[in-house]
Formats: C-alpha cells, structure tokens, sequence
DNA sequence: ACCACACCGTGAGGTAACCTCACCATCGAT
DNA sequence: ATCGATGGTGAGGTTACCTCACGGTGTGGT
C-alpha cells in the first residue's frame, strides 16, 4: 500500500511546512505578533469590515476564540470594532491605519523571507512546485 | 519583489501542510491520541531505549515538557521508563508491546489515508514533488 | 402583530500543551 | 575530593483554545 512512498511523501511535506512555520514565526518576532495574529490581521485587512464569525470560520476557531484574537488586536491598535450598520447584533472589524502599516510591512517581510527560503529551487521547481501544490488542495 | 510569487508559494505549503495535519489528526481519534503523542510514540518505537531529553530534542520542546508526554503515554500502556544502565540519572524509554502494536497501527492507517490523498496526483507529479521538496529542506 | 426560534458577541470557567525556575541525584574533569 | 555541568521532575505560570450560559437582536410562521 505505501510501494509509492505516499506516507515518506507527507513527511516531506510536513517537515517543509514545519520549516516554513518556524520561519514564519521568527520573522513576526519584531512586531511581537503570534502567527494567528498575523493571519487575523491578514483577514481583516484584506475583507473590509469583517465580522467577528467571518473571522472565526476563516480562522477556523470558535467564535468565542475569535472574540479574543480580536481583543489582542485591538489592544495593539491595529483594529477596531464598530457596530454592523446592517444588523445590530453584529461588530465588524475594520484595520486601522497603524494595522495596514504593520500588515504591509509583516507581508513584505514573508515574502522576502519566502523568496529567500525558496532561492535554492530553480524558477522552473519553484512553477512546477506551485502547480502541484494547488492540483493537491483543489 | 515578489514578481516570482515566492510569498503564495508559502501559502499554498502551508496550506497544503495544514489539510495532511487536520487529515492526521482526524485519522489519530480511534486511538485517541494527539499528534504529538503519535510522534513521540514513533520516536520511542524506532530508537530503542530513548531517554527523556533525546525525546525532547526530536520533538523540539523543552525536556520538562518532555516528561509530560512521556507520563501520557505511559499511563496508556504505550511506553515503559526504565533506569539507563549506563547514567544513573537517565531514564530511558522503551516501547511496550501494546504500543509497538498501535504504533504499526497508526502507521498504517497514516500511510492509507495520505494515499488517499496523494491519489489526485499523478505518479510523476508525486516523484517530482518529492524532489523538490527534499531539495527545498536539504 | 405576535411569538418562537435562530443567531451575534461575550462573560465565566475549564483544559491541554507548552514554558521557566528551582531542586536533587549523578557524572566527569580537575 | 570537589565542583561545575547534566538528567529528570515538582511547582507554578502562560497561551490559545474550548463549552456553556446569557442578553440583545433579526426572522419566519401563524
């Protein structure tokens, strides 16, 4: 069953996401923000006015949890909550202005950490890597 | 700077890393063990007589944390300490019979399910993945 | 118009998996 | 013989989740 070497295949995977994530992490280390935060921040600046379930399923955490991510982010600055003109149960968050300057710089700081990370494999490894990564996760 | 698109190269890993990891842990439940229990079983199951502080190394937590997992999988049966002959302050690790058992077990049913997953991927986009990714990690 | 019901965010409280610090037993080199 | 380094663990803390319960709000059925 494993005569392909689909089980070593996972391995290979997990350790270069595993690899990734570290870097990852230390890359943030200036900014004092833990990976989830990041991808929070990501979220919220990326959708405008996202509510806090919206949050929640992109994070893939309970909505409860999502209540507190939002709070770390706020307590830095770098969102807001303000009422859904739409429905008055709801908070959206919106970035503030701090929030996109520290969103911008974290991206750019990932993908100069990805490019570098990534510089050993050809231009035609890294297209061919792409391709099958994403014919993988549909 | 990102004109190669190094920095979704690293999403789509990552991505692809976190649906094997939910995979994985979702094929652990019959077992009821956590995914770092799973590894560190491993761990112990292929070294024989593995001490606490080689266990944390392998894991890359703390040897305090370390002990830990050792207490998890020991009140399940699945490992035994034992005083290491050679160090009298050392204790080391071996598998028992019932953990060796589910070891095989866990290992097979990984090994299905990420053929399972692999399956979408043709042999030579598998081989190929393979490659670049054990270039990527050394 | 009413009402039952579903849904929004959050307070309260719990758990799992880490961590650091302090400690004792032991080892190895001087 | 001594003394600094090492191996495991008790004590206690942090973080990032979770469930449950609740008050405020939207919505569909009658």
């Amino acid at each position: 069953m494993t005569e392909d070497g689909t089980a070593a295949l996972g391995d290979l995977l997990m350790r270069a996401a595993r690899t990734l994530r570290r870097r990852f992490g230390a890359v943030l280390t200036p900014w004092d923000l833990s990976p989830h935060q990041a991808r929070a921040l990501r979220v919220v600046s990326s959708g405008d006015g996202v509510r806090l379930s919206e949050l929640a399923e992109a994070l893939r955490i309970a909505p409860r949890s999502a209540t507190e991510v939002a709070d770390g982010l706020q307590e830095r600055g770098l969102v807001e909550r303000a009422a859904d003109p739409t429905d008055r149960r709801a908070v959206v968050l919106t970035v503030t202005e701090a929030g996109r300057q520290v969103q911008r710089e974290v991206d750019d700081a990932r993908a100069a950490d990805s490019a570098e990370l990534f510089a050993r494999l050809s231009a035609a490894d890294r297209a061919e890597l792409a391709r099958i990564l994403r014919a993988l996760t549909d």
